[in-house]
DNA sequence: TTCATTTCTTAACTTAGGTGAACAATTTTA
DNA sequence: TAAAATTGTTCACCTAAGTTAAGAAATGAA
């Protein structure tokens, strides 16, 4: 199972661990468009995308602004599980999904009971805390065409599954601007 | 002592677990323009900031980009360290400075002994990461003036304790926008 | 104190993203 | 299937950041 492969890159489980998880019934098939976590709700859920995808946004000034996606093997703990404030902004799902959806309340009992749960965690946070920082450099040192491109190298599938406006606020602009930096960077490849 | 201050917002200490973490003599001081760490080196080493501030940066195009700071009770744990890769950036110090530095092999040692300590970094790294999430997104979403202004409100000592083409880049511009847009900030709150 | 270096500001010009609007294409819903 | 809503593109104009260059101010070193 993919979930156990993910974990397995970590730390590795008993059978009676892996049946401690299953037993806990985590997985939910989702449809697309399906909102997930409104802004101003306190929820305690986690999210691990098995299959499918997944998006945060904002709405600010009646715009929605999407500012990332997390697709398969990827996982978000949203800001209001970890501070137990009113969600900033909205989760929904971008396409029809499979999820394994922890609660707060339950990771606390498991690693309780197994604290090497709590050493993968660390080492997964830790891992995903420097890869954002990584990130948020790039984009802070890059201009929009130079993330498109970007992207383009490394996950060329989003630019596929994901509609052009939620990636134009992924990549920090406008619609209409990245509509313009297509053409733009389509006609440089000709030449 | 201002570490264990931070420490117990996660989790509480007894004298023997206190007493491990003091015999690790962490701290260090160190003056403003030490390079703590360089692109291409492969560092075990993470830092907490006590007193002073460090920055992280790249060089490209010849060009400093500084990306980060870390001020007061702030933490640090450079990419190279988690991945085990040679470092992509540099992280130096922008004033005369008061650090913990621990190393990770110290870390596995003393959590292996303290789980507690596994708690304790899950914790820290998590929060951290939804932080870093947030802040990320913030920046997607808005301007460089409204970043400009965002960090008048929420850091304003960093502005006037690091210098202007750090602050600049830290933004995601050029030193010479920064200065135009201050006078243009500038112009705005006299009318 | 002086010289050199680094840092900051200003200005003119270029470039690319933002804005508003119109329209086409696609998808959803009735 | 038809109507409505959403999504994507193009255009003209506006605005602000990038670029290049010059010079002032502050800092550091000899």
């Amino acid at each position: 199972d993919k979930l156990f492969d993910f974990i397995s890159k970590y730390v590795s489980l008993t059978e009676e661990e892996k049946n401690a998880i299953l037993a806990l019934n985590l997985f939910r098939t989702v449809k697309k468009g399906t909102t997930l976590l409104e802004e101003g709700q306190k929820s305690k859920d986690s999210y691990f995308v098995l299959q499918g995808c997944i998006r945060t946004y904002y709405i600010i000034d009646g715009e929605e602004k999407t500012t990332a996606f997390y697709t398969e093997m990827e996982a978000l703990t949203p800001h209001c599980v970890v501070s137990n404030t009113p969600s900033k902004y909205y989760v929904s799902c971008v396409e029809d999904s499979i999820l394994a959806v922890s609660n707060l309340d339950m990771e606390a009992e498991i690693n309780g009971k197994f604290p090497k749960f709590d050493t993968m965690c660390r080492m997964l946070s830790e891992e995903l805390l420097a890869k954002e920082r990584i990130d948020f450099d790039e984009f802070k040192t890059s201009s929009p065409e130079e993330r498109y491109q970007n992207l383009l190298q490394k996950r060329p599938d989003l630019i596929q599954r994901v509609p052009q406006h939620q990636l134009a606020s992924f990549l920090g602009i406008k619609p209409q601007s990245l509509s313009r930096l297509r053409a733009r960077v389509l006609e440089k490849s000709k030449e």
